[in-house]
DNA sequence: GTCTGTTTGAAACATACGTTTGATGGCGGG
DNA sequence: CCCGCCATCAAACGTATGTTTCAAACAGAC
C-alpha cells in the first residue's frame, strides 16, 4: 500500500465528512474509520485536526485558483472592459473545472470560505487572504470596470451579498438539492445550480436603488419604522 | 435575585457566544461562567444544550414572527397584488422592529439561522419549520404572486439565494461595517444596510435567465456571453 | 539477508464535554 | 415555627474527543 494512498484515503473521507456534517461535528475516528485506516494516521500524516481540514481546502482551492487566475489574467489583457456575467461565469466555470473534483470539494470550500469570513477567530480567514490575495485583488479589479456605474459603497456591500447568496446555497447544496427533489420531484446536477446563480447575482449587483421606494411606498404607506 | 435572572443572563450569554463562535464550539461552561451562575443552571432550566439553542431562537423570532404575520395577513387582505419590493420590506421592516432586541439582536438572530442552515443542525431545521410554517407558507404564496414569470424551480432556487445573501451578510454586519470604514472612511446603520439589500434581491430575484437583463446590455454592449 | 528509515497498529493519555446528583440555602404559606 | 418548594452550588459521572506513545510491520538500499 503506498504512502500516499493512506493520505488519499484520509482526503476523501474527511471530505465526505465535513461536507455532511460540517468540521467540529466530525471526529478524527469517524474519518478515519471510513477511510478504513488507523486513527492516528491523520496526526501522522497531518498532524492535527485542523491541518487536516486546511489540507482538504488545498487540495481544491489549488486548481481552482489556478484556473481562475489563468481566466482572469486573460480577461485582464483583453483590451476591452470585461462584462459582469462574463466576469461571473469565470468564477463559476473555474470552480466547476477543477479536474478530479466532483461537486463535493465545492461544499467543503464555499463552507470553509463562509466559516472565515463569519467566525471571528478562525485561523482560516488569515490563511485564505495571505495566500490568495493576488486573485482576490485582480477579481476586484476587473469587477469594478464592470459595474462602472455604482459607488464604491454601494460596490462594497453587494459583493458581501454576493458572497453570501454563493456561499450560502454552495455549501449545501446537497440538503438544498434533496429538499428539491422530495418537494417538486427535480434532481438538478450542481452545474444547474450554479447557472441559475449568475443572472441572479448578475442582476442584483447592477440593481437600481432609486426605484425601489415609490413601489414600496404604494403597500407600506409610509408607516415603515 | 428574581427567578427570571439566571435564565435571561444565560440566554444573553448564550445569545453572544453562539453568534460568535457557533455552536458545537461553545461549551456550557463557556456560557454559564459568561452569564456568572453554575454551570448545572442551563440543564435544569432549559433541560439541555438543544433546547437552550431554540430558546435562544425563539426570544428573537417569535415576536419577529408575530409582526410578520400581521403585515403579511394585512398584504394578503388587499385585494391588488402585491408588489415585490414591498413584500421584501415587510420582512426587514418586521426585522428591524423587533421590540427590546438592538441590532446586535438581529445580527445574532441572522448568525444563528445561517448557522443553523449551514451547519446540520437538523434539530433547529425541524424546530423552525414546524414552528413557522403559516408564516413560511404564506410568505411563499405572496412570493408567487409576485413573481408569476417565474418557474417553481427557479423561484426555489432564488429563495435560496436571497436566503443566503440576507443571512450571511447580516450575521457579520459588525466585522463588514468596520472593513467599509477602514476601507474607506464610511460609516453606516444597519437600516442603511438592510435598505441596500432590498433593491438587491428585488432586483435578482427577477432576473431573466434567458438572457442578460436590459439593464445589463446597457452597459456591457451586448458582448456578454 | 541485513540494516535503516518510514508507515501502521493497538492502546493509552489527558482533557473537555453534557449531564446528573445530592446537599445547601432561602423564601413564603400554613 | 416549620414545612415544602424552588433555585443554586460544588462535585462527580460517563463518554467522547484530539493527541501521543511505542512496538510491530514494512519498504527499499546496500
Amino acid at each position: 500500500m503506498a504512502q500516499s494512498d493512506t493520505v488519499d484515503r484520509i482526503l476523501d473521507a474527511a471530505e465526505l465528512l465535513f461536507a455532511e456534517k460540517g468540521f467540529s461535528e466530525t471526529s478524527l475516528r469517524q474519518i478515519t474509520s471510513k477511510a478504513g485506516v488507523n486513527l492516528a494516521a491523520v496526526n501522522y500524516h497531518f498532524g492535527s485536526k485542523n491541518a487536516l481540514i486546511q489540507a482538504v481546502f488545498a487540495r481544491f482551492i489549488n486548481p481552482f485558483t489556478r484556473l481562475l487566475r489563468d481566466k482572469l489574467e486573460a480577461a485582464a489583457a483583453d483590451k476591452n472592459d470585461i462584462s459582469l456575467e462574463a466576469l461571473l461565469s469565470i468564477i463559476t466555470s473555474s470552480i466547476l473545472e477543477v479536474p478530479g473534483r466532483n461537486h463535493r470539494g465545492l461544499s467543503i470550500f464555499m463552507r470553509l470560505l463562509g466559516l472565515a469570513y463569519t467566525q471571528s477567530q478562525g485561523h482560516l480567514r488569515k490563511y485564505l487572504e495571505q495566500q490568495y490575495s493576488e486573485e482576490f485583488r485582480l477579481f476586484m479589479r476587473l469587477l469594478k470596470e464592470a459595474t462602472p456605474q455604482l459607488t464604491p459603497v454601494e460596490r462594497f456591500w453587494r459583493i458581501q451579498f454576493m458572497l453570501g447568496a454563493t456561499a450560502f446555497t454552495m455549501s449545501s447544496t446537497e440538503a438544498l438539492s434533496d429538499i428539491l427533489e422530495k418537494e417538486m420531484g427535480v434532481r438538478q446536477p450542481i452545474d444547474e445550480i450554479v447557472k441559475q446563480l449568475v443572472p441572479f447575482l448578475a442582476s442584483g449587483i447592477q440593481a437600481d436603488h432609486l426605484n425601489a421606494s415609490p413601489a414600496l411606498r404604494k403597500v407600506d404607506g409610509g408607516k415603515v419604522q
